[in-house]
DNA sequence: AACTCATGTAACATAAAAAGTTTCTTAAAA
DNA sequence: TTTTAAGAAACTTTTTATGTTACATGAGTT
């Protein structure tokens, strides 16, 4: 099945960018990750939608942090990334007056759910300045 | 993100095999399930590796369970079914050696895999007649 | 023995979605 | 006015689960 890797990008490139200290242009975003400029827009126009980022057009423009390291957390990113699914686990809805087709979706989204929330809540415990530590103190 | 239903149609298949008590041939379930024998195969194929249910060719042949429903648990089926992860999150693994990619998939894994053994955990503590009692329950 | 029914298996086709690409527009600075 | 960069639409490619076809194997029936 395949993998969603854009939280893990995405966290990657807004570190780096709170190092950088300067706007980084898509293209150079695009080089950093292997992947294409448009992709790039793509992904980081929804961070830029909930406030995380800025976006500047024109000569010297580029991408810059909007807020702080220390005011994103894991679950701020996650959440612009998707509304989707945390989980490759599908319910079925076909026979939705079944009572062991019912019995079996709860039973597996009982455990899904409380498994999604325990996610959640400890990515909202993680802010970014935190990611950047290890980094940082190799530096020093 | 596309999701794997197999856990919550194999799980029907199995509880509805149990109140059947003869065999159920690989047409049946497919139009049971809305799908194609050849699937059905491949996936209860699965399920007859690790024993769980029995498959017998010719007249009169088809699927039967291998076990009761109380020696199986849903971790048994999701097991047999799927090594893959049960998340949608992926990490990355172009930049091993930077310090920033490293903490970014530390601290993402941290969370899935804190939530990935919860799941394990709670559906090894689900057996299949539980999932019986309410269809059970209503027959009575 | 021949026939029918059912699984086993391999090879191929289809479908859906994420990712990548092309092309053009818009805006800002040099 | 030219260059640089994001915004956006339309299209193509890639991937992978699912579906399909075709044939082999084996078990019971006639």
């Amino acid at each position: 099945m395949r993998k969603d890797s854009r939280l893990s990008r995405m966290l990657h490139v807004l570190v780096h960018m709170h190092h950088l200290e300067q706007a980084v242009t898509s293209d150079n975003i695009a080089i950093m990750l292997g992947t294409n400029p448009v992709v790039v827009r793509r992904t980081m126009s929804l961070l830029r939608e909930q406030g995380y980022v800025n976006a500047v057009k024109g000569h010297g423009g580029g991408w810059t942090l909007a807020k702080p390291l220390h005011c994103i957390t894991l679950l701020d990113i996650h959440r612009s990334l998707s509304e989707a699914s945390l989980f490759t686990i599908g319910l079925t809805d076909e026979h939705t007056n079944c009572p062991i087709e019912k019995a079996v979706n709860l039973a597996i989204d009982d455990v899904l759910h409380e498994a999604g929330q325990l996610v959640l809540r400890r990515f909202a415990e993680v802010t970014l300045d935190k990611l950047a530590v290890e980094y940082t103190a190799k530096l020093s």
